[in-house]
RNA sequence: GGGCGCUUAGCUCAGUUGGCUAGAGCAGCUGAUUUACACUCAGCAGGUCGGGGGUUCGAGUCCCUCAGCGCCCA
C-alpha cells in the first residue's frame, strides 16, 4: 500500500484530478460495447446565452451522479455534451453585444468587423455576416460553459461534444425534416399564425405564455340589419372592428337565441355580419355576446374555422394595419365611401393608434355606449416577447401532432418519470394541444428548411411542389445553394426557383438530440438508442421532452428514452424563483471557488428529483465538511493498515465486526436500490449517515484492537478489525464517489492504482460471508452503552478520556451477551476499567467515573 | 376553470406498503479537546406533524373538507 500524505487537503485537488482524468480517459465511451452494456444519456444542450446559472450546476449534478453510478456498475456510459446555440436567444445576444441587426436583403461584406463598442444605432448587416457573428459569440460562450462543467466534475466524454448549429446537426435536422415530409407528417400551409411583431416571426403554442394585462371593455352598439334596434357587445379590442366577420353567443343563451341567423351592421364600416351560436362563447363574459374578428385571439381562429367565416385580416407582419378596400368582395359595405374614408386614416398605423382612432370614431357616431370598463385579463405573449402576440396569416411548416394525440399520450404513459407525478405535466400539455406544431421561424441563425420552390413563367411560386435535395447533399442552405438542374441566375426569376427563406424552430433541431449525439445512421446510434436517461428541467417538458417524443414516435416508432429525470428549480435563499430581471441570479463559479466542487455537488445532490431547492451555502459547508472528513478518515484508517497485509473479509469473525458489516451490507443494498430508482438523494443520505457512525463510533471502538494493542489482544481479533476497517472504507469511498468525485478519487488512489470512478460498485458478495440479515444487534447495543458513558462524562464536564472506574449494567440476558461481545472494544473506547453485568428486566446503566487527579 | 406538488423543530429537510417514545443536519445552549480532522468530539434543549372531520385497536402516513404557498395547463 502507498503512503498517505502527511497533511492532506481538499484545496486544489480538482485541478489535479481533472488533468489526470483527461490523461487516463476515465470517462471515455467504449464504442465496442454491446447495447446491453451501454447506459446512454440524452444530455440537455444548454442555451449558450452567455450567462451561467446555478440551476445548471443543480440539474447537471443530478445526471452526473447517475452517470457515475452506472459507470461503476460496469456500464459503458454514453455521456455527450451539446450546446444549443442556434435560435433567437443567440440572435438577440448578438444584436445587443455587437450592436448589429440582420437585413437579409444586404450583400455579404467579407471585410466587415463589428465596432469595438456596440453603437447605439444598430448597424444593418447581411445574413451571412450576422450568422458569422453568431458563431463567433457562441464559440466564446461555449468555452466558458465547458469550463464550468469540467470544474464541477461532470463526467462527460468530451469527444462526444456537439452543437446544434454545426453542419453535422444541421444535416441531421434537415434529414429528419425530409423524412417527415416523405411520410406526410409535416406540411406547409397558409394559416392564421401567432406572430410576434417585434421579432417578426411566427411562434408556436409551446412558446406562449399568458400574462395578466389590464384592458378595457368597450361597449359597442351594432345596428340590426332589419332596422329593429341594435345589439350591444363588449370588446377589449375595438381596433379590430374593421376585421369583424360575425357576432357570437352561446347556443343556450336565451337572450340571444331569437337573434341567431339574423344580421347586424358594423359601426363605422357598415359591413353586414351574422349573429351566430357557438359553445365557446361565454355568457358570463362581457355582454354575453362577442364580435368575431380575423384575428384577435386563438378563439377567433377556432370560430373562424368551425363556423366557416370569411377572412378580413388587417394586421400585417410589422404590426401595422394593411390596406383594405371596403365595398370589395372581401370587405362588403353598405356605405363603402364613408368606410373607406374612415379607414384611410388607419392604414399603416399601429394597433394602439388605430384603437384610439376607432374609439374616437365610435364616440362621435354614438356607437360607443357608456364608460370604458377596466378589466384584467390574460393576454397571450411570446415567452421572450414584450408586446402581445398578433395573429397573422402566413405560410408556415407544421408538424401534424393533433391527429396523433392519443398515440402521444400513450408514449407519455410508457415513459418512466422521476418523480412520477411529472407525467401529469406532459399529459395536460398533450391534451391541451390545439394547433399543430409550427416549426417555421422567420429568423436567420438556425437550420434552414432544405427546400426550394419552382416558379412559373409569371414568377408565381408553387409551394406544393418543393424541390428537395438528396440526403447526401445535406446540409444545404437554400438561400445560397442552388437546386440540381438550376443555376444561381435563376434565383427569384420566372421559370426559376426560390429558396425557402425560413429557419426551423430551435426545438425542431433539439428534438433530435439522440440522433445528433448518437450520429444517426451509424453503428453508434444503434448502441445508444433509445437513450436510457433524459435528464432535464420541468419547464421544458412541453417543449424539449414533448418534441423529442414526437420525433422519435414518428421516426423510430419508439420512445426516445426510457427514463426522464426531472430536476426542480433552484430558488434564491428567500425561496423566490431566480430571474435576470429580479437580479437574484447566482453564478456558480465563485461558489465552486469558495466551497469546492464536491461541496457544491453535495448541495445539488441533496435536492431530490423534481423538488425546487433553495440555494443554501450552509448545506455546501456541510458538503465541504464531508469531503474533509473523507480525507481524514481515510488517512487515519489507512494509517492503521500501513505496512501490513490487509486481511480479507473472510477474517471478519468478531460478533461486533460482523454486525457492523451486516449494517454496511444494508447500506449497500439501500443505496443501490435508491440509485436504481433514480433517488440519488436517498442514496447519499443513507451513505452519509453510515459514514459518520463509522467515523465517530466504529473506528473509535476498534482502533485499539486494530493496532493489536489493549487488553485481551488476539491475532484473530486484530485481523477481524483490520479487515472490517479496510472493506468498510473501500465500500464507503465507492458509495460516495458519485457525489464527491474529487475527494474520493484522491483517497482511493492512496491505496489503488486505477480510478475509483471505474472501480466496481460495491456488492454484498464482497463482504465475506456476512449477509444483511443480522445475527444480533451487537454494534448498536454497544453504541448505546458507549453513549451512556459519554453522556455521563459530558454531564460531569470531564474529558471523554477520563476513565470509568466501574460500568454497571443491569439488563436482559440478550443485551448482556451483546455487551460481553463488545466488552474489549468498550473498555478501549470508553476507558472502562471494570464491568459489572446483572440480569434484569429493565435496562439501567450506571457509570462510575475515576476521580480526576 | 381543470390538474399537480408542498405545508413535520428557529432554518433546511427525511419519514417506503398505517405500527416501538416522530428522526437528521444546521443554527442555539453546555462542555471536552490540540499527534486522523483548515478544527473535531460529546451532551442538552427544541415539534399538539397547516386547521377541522372521518375510517381504524392504532393515522405524520388512508379518506373528506377548509386554508395558505408554488407550479403546470386552459
Amino acid at each position: 500500500m502507498k503512503a498517505t500524505p502527511e497533511k492532506p487537503s481538499i484545496d486544489g485537488i480538482e485541478a489535479v484530478w481533472l488533468k489526470n482524468w483527461d490523461a487516463e480517459q476515465t470517462y471515455a465511451f467504449d464504442r465496442s460495447a454491446t447495447r446491453e452494456n451501454v447506459y446512454s444519456i440524452d444530455t440537455p444542450p444548454p442555451t449558450v446565452s452567455g450567462s451561467l446559472h446555478i440551476g445548471h450546476v443543480f440539474s447537471y449534478t443530478h445526471a452526473d451522479v447517475i452517470a457515475r453510478y452506472q459507470r461503476m456498475t460496469g456500464k459503458q456510459v454514453f455521456y455527450p455534451m451539446g450546446w444549443d446555440d442556434n435560435g433567437l436567444p443567440t440572435e438577440r445576444r448578438v444584436e445587443n453585444y455587437f450592436g448589429v441587426r440582420c437585413d437579409p436583403s444586404l450583400p455579404y461584406d467579407p471585410s466587415f468587423s463589428p465596432p469595438e463598442k456596440a453603437p447605439e444605432q444598430k448597424i444593418s448587416i447581411s445574413r451571412k455576416n450576422f450568422v458569422e457573428l453568431c458563431h463567433q459569440l457562441t464559440q466564446a460562450d461555449e468555452v466558458v460553459f465547458k469550463d464550468l462543467w469540467r470544474n464541477l466534475g461532470v463526467s462527460i466524454d468530451w469527444t462526444l461534444e456537439y452543437s446544434t448549429i454545426s453542419a453535422h446537426a444541421q444535416a441531421i435536422s434537415q434529414r429528419g425534416f425530409l423524412e417527415m415530409l416523405k411520410r406526410g407528417e409535416v406540411y406547409s400551409s397558409v394559416a392564421p399564425t401567432l406572430w410576434d411583431v417585434d421579432f417578426r416571426t411566427a411562434v408556436s403554442q409551446a412558446e406562449l405564455e399568458d400574462r395578466e394585462r389590464p384592458g378595457n371593455y368597450h361597449r359597442v352598439a351594432f345596428k340590426k340589419a332589419d332596422g329593429s334596434g341594435s345589439i350591444e357587445i363588449e370588446t377589449t379590442r375595438p381596433e379590430l372592428l374593421p376585421s369583424c366577420v360575425a357576432l357570437v353567443a352561446h347556443p343556450d343563451d336565451e337572450r340571444f337565441k331569437p337573434l341567431f341567423g339574423t344580421n347586424v351592421i358594423t359601426p363605422l364600416f357598415s359591413v353586414e355580419v351574422p349573429i351566430l351560436a357557438h359553445e365557446l362563447a361565454d355568457p358570463e363574459k362581457g355582454a354575453g355576446i362577442a364580435m368575431i374578428c380575423t384575428f384577435g385571439d386563438t378563439t377567433d381562429v377556432t370560430w373562424w374555422r368551425e363556423l366557416s367565416l370569411p377572412t378580413r385580416a388587417l394586421i400585417g407582419r410589422d404590426g401595422r394595419f394593411l390596406p383594405a378596400e371596403f365595398g370589395s368582395e372581401q370587405f362588403p359595405s353598405t356605405d363603402a365611401p364613408s368606410a373607406n374614408a374612415f379607414y384611410a386614416g388607419l392604414e399603416g398605423k399601429t394597433v394602439n393608434q388605430v384603437r384610439a382612432s376607432i374609439v374616437e370614431g365610435l364616440t362621435q357616431s354614438g356607437a360607443l355606449i357608456g364608460e370604458l370598463k377596466p378589466i384584467t385579463h390574460p393576454v397571450k405573449f411570446y415567452e421572450k416577447g414584450e408586446r402581445p402576440l398578433e395573429i397573422v396569416t402566413s405560410r408556415q411548416w407544421f408538424v401534424a401532432t393533433l391527429k396523433h394525440r392519443e398515440a402521444l399520450l400513450k408514449r407519455g404513459e410508457e415513459l418512466s418519470w422521476h418523480p412520477d407525478f411529472m407525467k401529469h405535466r406532459y399529459k395536460s400539455w398533450v391534451e391541451g394541444l390545439n394547433v399543430d406544431w409550427n416549426i417555421s421561424r422567420q429568423r436567420f441563425f438556425g437550420v434552414p428548411f432544405p427546400a426550394w420552390y419552382p416558379t412559373d413563367a409569371n414568377g408565381t411560386i408553387d409551394f406544393d411542389a418543393p424541390i428537395l435535395p438528396e440526403l447526401s447533399e445535406l446540409p444545404i442552405d437554400p438561400s445560397s445553394d442552388v437546386p440540381k438542374g438550376f443555376s444561381e441566375a435563376q434565383r427569384n426569376q420566372p421559370n426559376g426557383f426560390v429558396g425557402d427563406p425560413d429557419v426551423m424552430d430551435t426545438w425542431a433541431t433539439s428534438s433530435l438530440t439522440p440522433q445528433i449525439a448518437g450520429h444517426w445512421g451509424t453503428e453508434l446510434f444503434e448502441k445508444i438508442f433509445p437513450m436510457d436517461l433524459r435528464p432535464q428541467a420541468h419547464e421544458i417538458i412541453r417543449t424539449w421532452l414533448f418534441s423529442t417524443v414526437v420525433r422519435s414516435h414518428f421516426q423510430e416508432n419508439s420512445l426516445p428514452f426510457k427514463n426522464a429525470l426531472i430536476s426542480g428549480w433552484v430558488l434564491d435563499p428567500d425561496r423566490k424563483k431566480m430571474s435576470k430581471s429580479v437580479g437574484n441570479v447566482v453564478t456558480p463559479m465563485p461558489l465552486i471557488e469558495t466551497h469546492g466542487a464536491d461541496a457544491l455537488r453535495y448541495w445539488a445532490a441533496s435536492g431530490r428529483p423534481g423538488t425546487d431547492t433553495a440555494i443554501d451555502e450552509a448545506q455546501m459547508k456541510i458538503g465541504r465538511r464531508l469531503a474533509i472528513k473523507t480525507l481524514n478518515a481515510s488517512k487515519f484508517v489507512l494509517g492503521r493498515l500501513e505496512g501490513i497485509t490487509i486481511p480479507s473479509p473472510a477474517e471478519i469473525t468478531e460478533p461486533i465486526d460482523r454486525d457492523f458489516i451486516a449494517l454496511l451490507a444494508n447500506v449497500v443494498n439501500e443505496a443501490t436500490a435508491a440509485f436504481n430508482t433514480y433517488d440519488y438523494a436517498r442514496a447519499l443520505e443513507r451513505t452519509e449517515a453510515f459514514f459518520w457512525t463509522f467515523c465517530d463510533n466504529y473506528v473509535e471502538l476498534v482502533k485499539t484492537r486494530a493496532y493489536g494493542e489493549g487488553e485481551n489482544a488476539s491475532e484473530a481479533g486484530t485481523n477481524s478489525a483490520r479487515a472490517t476497517l479496510a472493506i468498510t472504507l473501500s465500500v464507503l469511498q465507492r458509495l460516495l464517489a458519485p457525489f464527491i468525485p474529487f475527494v474520493t478519487e484522491e483517497v482511493w488512489r492512496w491505496w489503488h492504482d486505477g480510478s475509483v470512478h471505474v472501480a466496481p460498485w460495491p456488492v454484498i458478495a464482497e463482504l465475506g460471508n456476512v449477509t444483511p440479515s443480522r445475527d444480533s444487534a451487537v454494534y448498536e447495543q454497544v453504541c448505546e452503552v458507549l453513549e451512556a458513558v459519554r453522556r455521563e462524562k459530558s454531564t460531569q464536564k470531564v474529558s471523554q478520556k477520563n476513565e470509568v472506574e466501574l460500568l454497571k449494567i443491569d439488563g436482559p440476558a440478550e443485551l448482556l451477551s451483546a455487551i460481553r461481545n463488545g466488552e474489549t472494544d468498550l473498555k478501549n473506547a470508553g476507558g472502562v476499567k471494570a464491568f459489572e453485568l446483572n440480569e434484569s428486566a429493565t435496562l439501567s446503566i450506571s457509570v462510575t467515573l475515576t476521580p480526576q487527579s
